[in-house]
DNA sequence: CTCACTTACGTGACGCGTAAGAATC
DNA sequence: GATTCTTACGCGTCACGTAAGTGAG
């Protein structure tokens, strides 16, 4: 079998059995019934030569190839939903630049990276597309947007990117707590505080973003309570005995009379990137990027951002996907 | 249109069309007549609401829109493709790790990271599978290799990837060259020579990755000739007026008498990576690039290759795809 | 016995092929 | 007028639904 025969439909049909473990239910979920769906199942099985699920009357279960062809056939199926969204895209908002961004995430350079883009030659109007934190890189995958301004992008699958800036991260504490009074901190003495983390991250990803699921001895590091936005966060370690990490910019934009920043000497830098989806080839994409790493480069020149700002490697005129010269 | 009712099949119509611009031969080419192709071209057209092709009797033309279902539609398919061939591979070779490697392209590294990976409890068979210059990532991206060591990855759509070693890059001249005696030299010395190429690679390719192309005045320099193969291209560069970079460790296996190997200071260094596919999550995979930095950091550690070898950042706990600490 | 999946069978829709029509060079 | 794409029409296949069958709890 080579593939040549097979069709979205038999994907969309593994895919809702594979996730239900259940004929029954996937039937119904796909609006079928149970029989069609069972030979469909079947027959992919047979050109395929693979056992996708050992079936007891009473339950189903994925074999290895089934959950290789579960991960699979979603990434097709997003891939084809993709095609269409960018597709129909094309046709509609010809000349458009679909720009995602987080409110506030981007260290102000949001206004100057669209002036420097609007001002090069051809360029196309820009629209901004709003979303929550995480939604960036999930619209550019899913073709809603065409670039995006991220902090600190975490998952690159399918995405192609730049540092922009990466800018020192603060460890915000209350004004009277004990490490308040420090210059300086290490991550060590902020293992044992809970970092509070936000609607769609895992407290383990909040701290594994703040470095201090890396140090040896963070498995018995408390867990933090669950900050619904920036401000909540914010109240919540005003509150109690938390540790929050910010960027410097972002900790700039909200002052708060009951805590201070401490910069964290050795945590991880926080890191602005413009991103898109690795196959974009437009002429607009390209000139977005080149334009963020201009801006980028000419704010760190003048030495901006508190001073300690440092600039991406912008190699301008490389192509995507390049090897890191 | 959600995309819920486009099938493969709509795609590989598309694309044989977009391909051909030319409805009969696309569908010579598909073994079907030119009535069907015309009718799901449409129909594929009409569900999307967007004009793929402006035709005129004479010839057709793709346009903005068609385009983009074009490149999207290729990155579907080959989606399809490669899901079909991890299925079958997960089932047949359940158990076994195809690992994609270029005949000497690794710095001498590959037998060691093998024996680190096999070390590993749990650890299960290796494979090799040879390729040519620049294989290693389509064999990566079609499901033919779990994971593949390779020197200067280039396009790394659908692939995530670390840096093993970094080595310096040498510029390869005849003996008897005015630049042969030079302790150093600079790209802009050798920016007037011709550089070789080598099948499957541009000219533009073979000099963007000198680094030569990005100085200013590349634009004139001149395109060398085309070399088969490692062998030819040292006699190529033995015989004329060209100049060939190659990384210290290969430099150093192909000893040739007419010829010297001299360091250019400001050149890009020739970088070693494991690479595997972005969605990849098996365990082998995982702890065969956790081998691989572990060899890379114990022969950067002991002072290893001509002594200026730099090891990748080797951030071993962390997941793929990950923010770069 | 019940419930879930499979096998059997009839029907309808969809896509293919042949044939005829329209438009460009 | 030749060539290429489109429209028209008949047919076969394939996937669906209903109904009956099988096996595990």
């Amino acid at each position: 079998m080579n593939g040549s025969d097979l069709e979205l439909r038999d994907l969309r049909y593994f895919v809702a059995v594979a996730e239900e473990l259940n004929f029954k239910r996937a039937a119904e979920r796909l609006g079928i019934t149970q029989p069609p769906l069972s030979r469909a199942i079947q027959t992919l099985e047979r050109r395929l030569g693979v056992a996708l699920l050992i079936r007891t009357t009473r339950r189903a279960e994925l074999t290895d190839a089934g959950r290789t062809l579960l991960r699979e056939s979603r990434h097709v199926l997003d891939a084809a939903e993709a095609a269409v969204r960018r597709t129909t895209r094309a046709a509609q908002t010809a000349g458009e630049l679909v720009v995602a961004v987080k409110p506030g995430g981007h260290a102000g350079l949001l206004k100057d990276i669209v002036a420097a883009y609007e001002a090069v030659p051809g360029a196309v109007p820009v629209r901004m597309a709003l979303g929550g934190w995480g939604e960036q890189s999930a619209m550019l995958r899913a073709g809603h947007a065409d670039v995006a301004l991220v902090r600190d992008l975490f998952d690159t699958r399918g995405l192609d990117h730049e540092v922009v800036v990466a800018e020192p991260r603060l460890a915000v504490l209350r004004r009277d707590h004990p490490l308040a009074g420090a210059d300086v901190l290490t991550r060590r003495q902020l293992l044992h505080l809970p970092v509070p983390y936000w609607p769609g991250a895992s407290p383990r990803l909040a701290r594994y973003r703040a470095a201090l699921d890396l140090l040896p001895g963070a498995e018995e590091a408390p867990r933090g309570p669950r900050a619904a936005d920036l401000v909540q966060l914010l109240e919540i370690v005003a509150m109690g005995e938390c540790v929050a990490f910010l960027s410097a910019s972002t900790a700039g934009q909200y002052p708060h009379a009951d805590l201070v920043h401490v910069p964290v000497v050795d945590i991880s830098p926080s890191v602005v990137s413009v991103a898109w989806p690795q196959e974009a080839r437009s002429r607009a994409v390209a000139e977005f990027v080149a334009a963020a790493l201009r801006v980028a480069a000419r704010e760190t020149g003048r030495g901006e951002a508190r001073g300690d700002t440092t600039r991406g490697d912008a190699h301008g005129d490389t192509p995507p996907g390049d090897a890191p010269w």
